[in-house]
DNA sequence: GCCTGTGAACGGCTTCACAGCG
DNA sequence: CGCTGTGAAGCCGTTCACAGGC
């Protein structure tokens, strides 16, 4: 998995899932009276979430391969998980498959989309044109679209008005006006570390609620803005880690004069 | 990921030194006496891993400034973690730090940096100089320094002997005699999905035992390679999950008249 | 008194295994 | 009979709370 959760500003511990002051004297167990759809959306696992995206791109594959069902099982192998798994994950959105059959392919697109939120497009705004942002804004329909990129932000006054993949360049001055315009909806921040921050404050400011952040700085935001968090150089050093457990491993191995059998 | 089988093998919790081989009623052939490093290196949770290349970053810019020691309370808030977490992430590594005090930031810096593996440096190649390859490449040094980029491939002839980042680019047929001279241990695939299994093989035959792969493709290998997977399609609708499941909160609480207090 | 280090409780994700239905 | 759907068990990481040193 790539990609670490991470953000999440809470001081000391994490807001609970949302108890309202009518829930702490509930003495008995019972059934809430809340909205269906809202409640199904809130009980699946963030981990589910980010597979259904997974298996929706090798969904979409299969269909233009052709494929009209898939079981569990076939699904699950092209998805590299475990098929009980898959299961699980399908039945937080809902009973799609036919037992004894499998489940149809565009049906099963059609409703993680709509729980993904898909059916609706995202404008996307990247600041920080560097080399990063070059290949984010030239990235275009990222696989499985839905993602127009519709805005492009940078400090330098040289960049402004260049286009780049189509796009012409703003000043990030121009972050709030040119993004409630667009009506972006995701942020992505591919600036330096120092600049990080203040640009993240000026996308919320302009009602940005969703913030995707490659910049090695932890970004403080208000509750109700989303941020996650790619960071390249955590996951170099985490298959670093790896690199060296593995040759403590071996070092440990040969020294010891194991027998021959290999355990891994 | 893969992982299929339990390989148990007595490796309890993070009990003390005390291996009972009395309780073994097993025949099977199995390591006796493991070394410390060794156990205590697998014990450290993936996530707490993750977190440890945070922390360290967040030193080295406390180092900078001059700072000599850190309370875990300090050093958790600029990370972006609770103190408890922290805490019980150093407790993995080791006891480095001093009770009414805190911890020195130059010794926590070195412990981490050897757990991780940065004492020694490794090469990295980077697969595909398409926009994303030559970011990566470009990104030379990357923040908290250890991991050069040292080899470029691509399949497009144009490319080869081109320099980007100061580097010529090579021919992906020449990924393992090159890989192999200069000592490459991390991989990264930038490629476009089609190409990434195949170009997956060729790094794996050249012996590179860690991928961080950016196509959005599940990758195919050996048990003893470790591989990571960085998908940004996958986040942008994670995101986009989270955007609708804040429009649905709206929608219901409009419609169902609640209460004046806003829960989040 | 203050802050670290950690066993134990907790909660959420994963795995199991089988009931249920086509 | 095959495959989905799911309660229940198991596992693992997080959080709690306090014992242990300084």
């Amino acid at each position: 998995m790539a990609a670490q959760r991470g953000q999440r500003n809470g001081v000391g511990g994490d807001t609970p899932p949302a108890p309202t002051a009518a829930e702490i004297t509930t003495p008995i167990p019972r059934v809430a009276e809340v909205p269906a759809a809202r409640e199904r959306a809130r009980a699946i696992p963030e981990a589910a979430v980010a597979r259904l995206a997974v298996y929706l791109r090798v969904l979409s594959a299969m269909q233009e391969q052709g494929a009209v069902t898939v079981s569990s099982e076939e699904l699950s192998a092209a998805a590299g998980v475990n098929s009980a798994k898959l299961r699980k994950d399908l039945s937080y959105i809902g009973s799609y498959g036919t037992r004894g059959v499998g489940y149809e392919v565009t049906v099963l697109i059609e409703e993680i989309e709509r729980i993904l939120g898909l059916t609706r497009k995202h404008s996307v705004a990247v600041v920080g044109i560097g080399n990063l942002g070059h290949a984010l804004a030239n990235y275009g329909g990222f696989p499985g679209r839905g993602f127009p990129v519709s805005a492009l932000f940078d400090v330098d006054p040289d960049l402004v008005g260049v286009p780049v993949g189509g796009i012409a360049v703003h000043h990030i001055d121009d972050i709030p006006a040119v993004c409630a315009e667009r009506e972006v909806s995701i942020g992505v921040i591919a600036t330096p570390p120092p600049a990080a921050q203040a640009v993240c404050d000026r996308l919320v400011e302009a009602g940005v609620q969703c913030i995707l952040n490659f910049a090695p700085v932890v970004l403080q935001v208000p509750d109700h803005v989303e941020v996650r968090k790619v960071d390249l150089a955590v996951e170099l050093q985490v298959l670093s880690f790896h690199v060296a457990r593995r040759a403590d491993d071996a070092a440990a191995m040969e020294g010891r004069q194991v027998n021959g059998m290999v355990v891994s």
